[in-house]
DNA sequence: GTCTATAGGCCGATAGAC
DNA sequence: GTCTATCGGCCTATAGAC
């Protein structure tokens, strides 16, 4: 197995030839679902609708293919921003709620869930990938909060002797405390919308109660 | 792929057969480094040393050898108890500190990430194996602390109207906040000693913050 | 660029001797 | 029980016609 997958933090330009978007969904959905190993290239190119003379015309190896779909996937892991980082909040609880709910669900999503997935099981095979999704995932979504947290500590909402880095990950922990492991595991019954609302509440009542500037009760 | 893996839970009654335990052992160590898919029989029935036609002899297939290990791998999956969980106890913190260090420290072993990894990897060919994994060990590990904050809880060391449950688990996510996420990927480098203490140490003091009884500063 | 057809190898599993 | 030898199949990858 040669590792030609290339680099995989650029997304490259994909032209727009038809089958070549044919073959990158039909091999998307193909990896997502059944992982790395178990899918052939036979079945890539027969749910494409394309012949396997064709697939290798494109890709060099299923590696490379592979590669570079984790790369697409992987610059795509970060939830919507809009207004989920609002710089002056009358109440911390809501805007907590409203960036934890959009987190964690986020990351309950069967896509993130199986790229996280992949990710883990070919750490050894594609220990680019790992550190890809890592990157483009978890740490951008962390830096995002961290400092968000360090603008409110600034407006005096947030105890002034915490760390944010430190706030942050355990926002991020707590949030994943209930449903995640779960998830991951992808035990029945999936969390539905009332659970990931209650484990939200939950997670930013704790957090607030250890960091919150002024406890409000 | 006929999954006749049997049950997951029973460690079967395996009697002492060197070349048998030379097969499992063999076979362990592949999968738990390789996943179940990137492992030969010829590659096992190699490492240990005798023909295929033995390791067929004891195993009726792949996936019968892959899911009596994780049987054997599944139940025990539990940190050592010793005196992690004291009945009475001046501080919480100390406690916590020494409950959370076990906890963490176990998670962090390449065999427990290992079956964690092979578990969410193979979740959708092997449920049974994900829900063994679960319930043998995260589920095990969290009602036992549920079971002792509530201890501490009746004590009066924990506030008296936190669910044991939702502090149990809160306690175990901010625990796998820092350093899981990125073992689980197998991203370098891997968390020493101090860097443990130091989550741990974190963890402990935002809990507290949260859910101590008598905030102690 | 896309196809059909196939090379060449490794896999899971088995037959049959001892 | 354990071995050697092998089967039939699927895999990645390629050759050659159009």
């Amino acid at each position: 197995m040669h590792h030609d997958a290339a680099t995989l933090d650029a997304p490259a330009a994909v032209e727009a030839s038809p089958k070549r978007r044919q073959m990158l969904d039909a091999a998307r959905g193909l990896f997502l679902a059944q992982g790395y190993g178990a899918v052939s290239m036979d079945a890539v190119a027969r749910t494409a609708g394309v012949s396997k003379a064709t697939l290798y015309a494109h890709f060099a190896s299923k590696a490379a293919l592979f590669g570079m779909l984790m790369a697409e996937g992987c610059s795509q892991m970060l939830p919507p921003e809009e207004n989920l980082f609002p710089a002056e909040v009358a109440d911390l609880r809501p805007a907590l709620e409203a960036l934890g709910g959009r987190t964690l669900r986020f990351m309950l999503r069967e896509d993130w869930l199986a790229i996280y997935r992949i990710a883990m099981a070919e750490s050894v095979r594609f220990p680019e990938l790992a550190h890809s999704f890592h990157a483009n995932g978890p740490v951008r979504t962390l830096a995002r909060t961290r400092d968000w947290i360090a603008q409110q500590q600034a407006a005096g909402k947030v105890r002034a002797d915490a760390e944010p880095e430190v706030a942050a990950q355990h926002l991020m922990g707590l949030l994943r405390s209930t449903l995640f492991l779960r998830a991951t595991l992808g035990l029945p019954p999936a969390a539905e919308g009332a659970d990931i609302d209650r484990a939200v509440a939950g997670a930013v009542d704790t957090w607030l109660r250890a960091f919150a500037a002024d406890p409000d009760r």
